[in-house]
DNA sequence: CTATATTTGCGTAATATTAACGCAAACTAA
DNA sequence: TTAGTTTGCGTTAATATTACGCAAATATAG
């Protein structure tokens, strides 16, 4: 009896945008009965014969018509064996970026309704979804100050003033303006576009552009990208 | 029939040791029929009533006597849906880290054969079970340079030397031992003992203590580890 | 007993990186 | 015109890293 085993495995994606010099998740309203509505992350069982990514790519795509940036595998979680009350199911979470600064998003075959959500704004989630996104959290900002993944969560081409914005919303942290450009041009992997930004007030500032093969042919003569704080 | 799912789930352990100078696995060799033995890592089906982490430690404890001095999830393997020929499996794997350097392993209930495979030298496992020890090597590389894990690899009392050796074996690397040990040493975790280690040849070498306690403290007072190399 | 090889433990100087600012240029709004 | 704002480019001081030198403490060989 020792192998008997009845456990579902499904995926859920914690897809983090900013827009508004805000950081905001990825919530969907799941439709269980007619009562009983809740706010989770998206995702769902999979299936048979596909693999986990394709899994959370389908459930994403069913649920959202969001355009990933960035996805990889977060965390499997299964050590709380009643985490869904009607059967025991693990999940294994993913953890996606997206440029948000300019996208629509709207419900589509599965969900009532999504919604980007405010990160701390976030409220009482289904499941085990608010450990998640705790775990999705300390990933992207651990992976903010070794890794660009910043760009991910802007457009194409931003304004330094945007980018620099981001690393102080999301780190929680102060940050000298000057320093973080000049260490950030010192790599070499941005470009100066010669566009310019709609801006409200004071001087007109140049866009921004990642060029992300100058940061791999970098990476393979063995640098490595690192942001740091005081 | 989009909610028919048949998945089995299973815990693999990669343990790391390190003895005589060289990064070992522990491997143990599976009794499928009589017939068709492989080698793999140590692991299994989860009970349905166990946690995903409880179950790693019931397998290694049935099949392996190694005390862990550290663990924590790697990775869940789950897009090769044939990974195991029999059923779909998904393999939730765990790393773990013991002090290797005076123990002795015994096969346990489970499993005919227990033993340390050198890192270098390990043969095609079952299953995937290569690509994630690859992935557990991986981790264990770039957590060295931002965790104090080097030291759940020693014995609580050990040479800087040997920590030395660890480093650079590990991560494949020359280092300058003078700065090293001024580095680490600067950190202020280390402890003196009073003892001395047996040497063979040239001037005799205290024994330090990794202080955990005084990590954890430094750790609140937004200390950051890290061990970089040219 | 002495010389040699070996490994430890501590130090110092050159170099590189980070942190803390100053300030003019280029715009908007009043 | 003037005041307010944000950008872009500098400079300097403090800190950290790198590259070594060298004596102390042992074992071993002669």
């Amino acid at each position: 009896m020792e192998n008997f085993q009845n456990i579902r495995v499904a995926v859920d994606a914690i897809v983090f945008g900013y827009k508004n010099n805000s950081l905001y998740v990825l919530l969907i309203e799941q439709k269980f009965g007619s009562a009983d509505k809740y706010w989770a992350l998206p995702g769902g069982l999979v299936r048979q014969d596909e693999s986990l990514k394709e899994a959370v790519i389908r459930e994403l795509h069913e649920e959202t018509n969001v355009h990933l940036t960035f996805m990889e595998q977060l965390y499997t979680f299964g050590d709380d064996i009643y985490r869904d009350s009607r059967n025991r199911v693990i999940s294994v979470a993913y953890f996606a970026l997206v440029d948000a600064s300019n996208l629509e998003i709207k419900a589509d075959t599965d969900a009532d309704k999504v919604q980007w959500c405010k990160i701390n704004e976030i409220p009482t989630l289904a499941f085990d979804h608010n450990l998640i996104i705790e775990k999705g959290i300390e990933r992207l900002k651990a992976k903010l100050t070794y890794e660009p993944i910043g760009f991910d969560l802007l457009p194409q081409e931003f304004l330094f003033s945007d980018l620099e914005n981001l690393y102080c919303t999301i780190l929680e942290k102060e940050i000298d303006r000057r320093n973080f450009r000049k260490k950030i041009l010192s790599y070499g992997f941005l470009e100066q576009t010669d566009h310019f930004s709609p801006v409200k007030s004071g001087r007109p500032a140049k866009l921004f552009r990642f060029n992300k093969l100058k940061y791999n042919v970098l990476l393979d003569k063995g640098f490595h990208f690192e942001i740091k704080f005081a």
